[in-house]
DNA sequence: TGAAATACATCTAATTAATTGATATATTGG
DNA sequence: CCAATATATCAATTAATTAGATGTATTTCA
């Protein structure tokens, strides 16, 4: 099996031209060649090949099925080939080949997943590589330097912070939780009885501190998913962000919890850049349109 | 912006041996090319460019964080332009470019996906075009020859088909439908007064008659997620196949209709090829997996 | 029907690009 | 500071590509 490539780019972007300009003649003409030129190169890709791409039935150059197949092919090749210089030109201007972007757990995922869909369509090669983290994680890849773009909670000391969304945390437990069966609205007492399942920072250890009887028990978790997992075994209560509730809640898997206060509490996230003395092009970008896509949910 | 591409395979190559090999020396043994060669191309290849790929830092070649970006998507062209060739060299053996897969909307999704995937892996470029047909839709499709590969019920009579997997229909309707208020088993005669959702043979017009009280009332829908749609907008009752059930019923929407006769009805699903008489290699090893793939399940 | 026009193939010479071998320049290690 | 190592550059050579002229086959249409 091959392992590198003896067909030079030239050679399929000849071929390409003869089937877009229908014709040898037609494709010397737009590469700026001789006839005999494209002849010859097109021969030798035959040649080179194996077997024809081209049969010339009377005095027409018409593909054969295996010329389809490769025709196709080529054409993103080159493709490749052209956006890898096009690339190249962007990066000489100063765009960014990566942006680092970290974004706490709590922002809505379908918000941020269409936001790099859209950044994905202009973002002349421009790679996002997203990293999730929880509450001070954000502040942390601010103060490490290992992110470009940050969207978190208490971002607000920072100046330059722009605030985002308002998100809601309601507090839920498993429908079958005994705290569903009280018939009257919970109280700070109650809860203390039950185990209370809390996101918190991230790159920790989980630990596990159960207390006796009487005491806060809680249990300690280091992502949304964690917790969620935890609140669907029916292992406590606690509070979660409302978009990641739609689905468990409307499985009824989950229930809200009815207290007598402080049933939901908000968290406004905000959008921060890493450097703002030194912010490229692409990064402006992909934040524009994430504040542009959290707007327009508000 | 450029429309094509005016760096070659073999700069990039160079490009990507310097780092491999560790140095242009090394490149130029491994290129069984002369160190000066690969001296000038690298000074070409950056020239071009306009700016630098590698900083001699010393005497050692180091790449710079451009360098860093262009690499990685180089390494990705060049594998692309390899496979291109080694494409071509499979269809020169008589491999196919493509394979016309035709399926019946009963045949279960991740089965027929799982398969995908494993053909993927082992493809060699041969691309799968899949259409999905309900009924007759599979024989139309032998006959018509617009087919290389199909996957349906009622290929019985062709002596060349495998059975793959039984497929079981189950009467459901939406779990307030008034079907379900019964206080006891549903009777043919009960059936009648309420709306039949039928699936019938794709590429026909979707149809409503609906008679008068009494009368027997249907709704054709031409395919599975339509009836789906309907079911669970309590139009009507239907039958469904089993694994397209799992999940509206686990959601409680759909409910199954307990019959007096007749809940549930089997259907054989054949795998057969359009043209047996001449089969290509990758249509024998895809159809292969498949049934692999069914008799796994079973 | 047959001459003119069209289209691809082939040949040779000219041109352009890539490669080499020798040598220059710079850095590192001892 | 010298020997070893690594990249850069130069001039000469070699290889690949291109062009221009010409050949062959097909189609058009008068």
């Amino acid at each position: 099996m091959k392992n590198y490539p003896r067909i030079t780019l030239e050679q399929w972007r000849v071929f390409q031209a003869i089937i877009e300009h229908g014709g040898y003649a037609q494709a010397a003409a737009y590469l700026h060649r001789s006839q005999s030129s494209v002849s010859y190169s097109m021969s030798r890709l035959q040649e080179q090949l194996g077997f024809a791409l081209l049969k010339i039935e009377g005095r027409k150059a018409l593909l054969t099925e295996s010329g389809q197949a490769l025709l196709q092919r080529s054409k993103q090749l080159l493709n490749n080939a052209t956006e890898i210089e096009n690339f190249a030109h962007h990066l000489s201007e100063g765009r960014e080949a990566e942006i680092r972007l970290v974004v706490d757990a709590a922002f809505p995922n379908d918000l941020l997943m269409s936001s790099l869909a859209t950044f994905a369509k202009q973002s002349q090669g421009t790679q996002v590589q997203l990293r999730e983290i929880i509450l001070s994680g954000a502040n942390d890849a601010l103060l490490n330097n290992d992110a470009d773009l940050v969207i978190g909670v208490n971002l607000s000391n920072d100046v330059m912070a722009d605030p985002l969304i308002e998100i809601e945390f309601h507090a839920v437990a498993h429908s079958e939780h005994p705290l569903h069966r009280l018939d009257r609205l919970i109280t700070e007492d109650d809860l203390e009885h039950y185990m209370h399942i809390v996101i918190r920072d991230s790159g920790q250890e989980h630990t596990m501190d159960v207390g006796w009887l009487g005491a806060q028990q809680r249990w300690t978790v280091s992502s949304i998913d964690s917790a969620l997992n935890a609140l669907q075994h029916g292992l406590g209560y606690g509070w979660l962000p409302g978009d990641r509730l739609v689905q468990p809640l409307g499985l009824n898997q989950l229930k809200l919890l009815k207290l007598q206060q402080g049933q939901t509490y908000k968290a406004d996230l905000y959008i921060s850049f890493a450097h703002p003395q030194n912010i490229g092009p692409a990064t402006r970008e992909l934040a524009d349109i994430i504040k542009r896509a959290a707007a327009g949910l508000t």
